[in-house]
DNA sequence: TTGGTCAATTGGTAAGACCAATTATTTCAA
DNA sequence: TTGAAATAATTGGTCTTACCAATTGACCAA
């Protein structure tokens, strides 16, 4: 069996962290000295590490500019899905179904298991979705605050899945959630719900979270398919008109 | 456009010198001092690019012994989610946790939604997994039976998050089934653990299902774990705040 | 011939210096 | 006051030198 060297450890340290969400997709990572030092390692031991995930594709380094973290593992999860739906766009409202039930678990266990840290996070995040009302960053601080919600959670597959379906409302390939804010109407009952949510998280009410959260992705998947239905309904009322008249 | 290091180079001209046979797998490198006097470059830059090959797996480096070509170009890529996932096994739990409700919901709508034929399909996994019990085949025969509830919720993007979900279990993140169907007793509570989900989708009862599929999944996970996932989650939360530990 | 010990070799870690590229700040001109 | 250019500071890349840790090979004794 082979020793595990220090860059090794080192290595699965940073992963473990960008894994975990300490460091997100396109976060870049402390100066290699200050990055060092904080470890308690030397220089040279932590550049192995950087660049054994580099030639991963997990960092990106730049001479001067720094290490990113790329977006290298939420795209192994959202690529199949991206290609996926591509080729079967009717599936759409699967992925708003699949949300529903996504985001009512994540809203629960943020509930039972957020920090403090994680409640200034959301409490912050919350604060830039209302400033951002009315603005083109609305939608942006959308994802931003119920990818903090994941990051409470403390369920790494389940922040790895909500940041590959974020992924997918990025390419728009599935409903952009975006169009649903250019009605200021719904754009203040999304606020309302938002806001409920985060009060039962920061109240440490996971069941009333979730509910919070389930109604709130049942609200915005019906919003976003209900354009269609009235369509239907004014076209059908027009039909049965025709009917009368030909009698 | 990046400008290519140093290190970039040198990894190239080892790569080409592997691919054209220069070094075959199983062969070993010369030794690091040689091999950089050769190629006129400084130890530590060969390093770099030694260190970016043994992470793509094309070279195998031991302490003292040397660094060796292996035959990985001839093998596909592997998914880097699972693979860094398989490096941390503190996640499994975070699998398991995801399981509970992802199993759960798909037999919601399995119970909601599922047709003639897949009713009977789940009839045949049920009897296939009843005729396993006892023989090797058993654990595959489990994963055959839940990704067939899968496929009867309808849902897409469930089903294919299943599919990814036993992926990482191929690669024994959640510690692997198998070992649980070693004991009679626990192998006889699940079958009778998948009878009722079967029955409670077959007479379509959704919230049944669901319950039925979470005790399920419930059991599963604490036969398999005991009480360890109560301090990894503890100590996660730790780091989140953004200590660093020396390594 | 086999097993143990020691020396040599080779990969891993570290400190310090310097170079190259990027970023941030300051200065100057319009 | 604003924008562009110049300068300084920061940060990743390369190198030399030294030393540590693990492996391999040579040698000797039983």
């Amino acid at each position: 069996m082979q020793q595990q060297t220090l860059a090794d450890r080192i290595t699965a340290k940073l992963e473990t962290m960008i894994v975990e969400g300490v460091y997100k997709p396109g976060d870049r990572l402390p100066p290699e000295r200050k990055l060092a030092e904080q470890l308690e390692v030397s220089r040279p031991s932590l550049r192995t590490a950087l660049q054994t995930l580099a030639a991963k594709g997990i960092l990106r380094s730049r001479q001067g500019g720094g290490h990113y973290v790329t977006d290298t593992l939420t795209r192994s999860v959202a690529d199949p899905l991206v290609e996926m739906l591509s080729k079967h766009p009717e599936t759409q409202d699967d992925v708003l179904e699949f949300r529903v039930l996504l985001e009512g678990t994540c809203a629960f266990y943020a509930a039972q298991r957020a920090t403090e840290e994680d409640r200034k996070s959301l409490q912050e995040a919350f604060t830039l979705l209302e400033e951002s009302m009315g603005t083109d960053q609305e939608s942006q601080a959308d994802l931003t605050f119920h990818l903090t919600i994941a990051e409470a959670s403390h369920n790494i597959i389940l922040l790895h899945t909500m940041r590959a379906i974020f992924s997918l409302l990025k390419h728009n390939i599935a409903s952009n959630i975006g169009g649903i804010y250019n009605n200021q109407e719904t754009s203040t009952q999304l606020l309302h719900q938002h806001r409920h949510i985060m009060e039962t998280i920061l109240a440490g009410q996971p069941e009333q979270a979730r509910l919070a959260a389930e109604e709130h992705m049942v609200y915005v998947r019906e919003t976003l398919s209900g354009e269609d239905r009235k369509q239907i309904r004014q076209l059908r009322a027009k039909r049965r008109t025709g009917l009368l008249e030909a009698i």
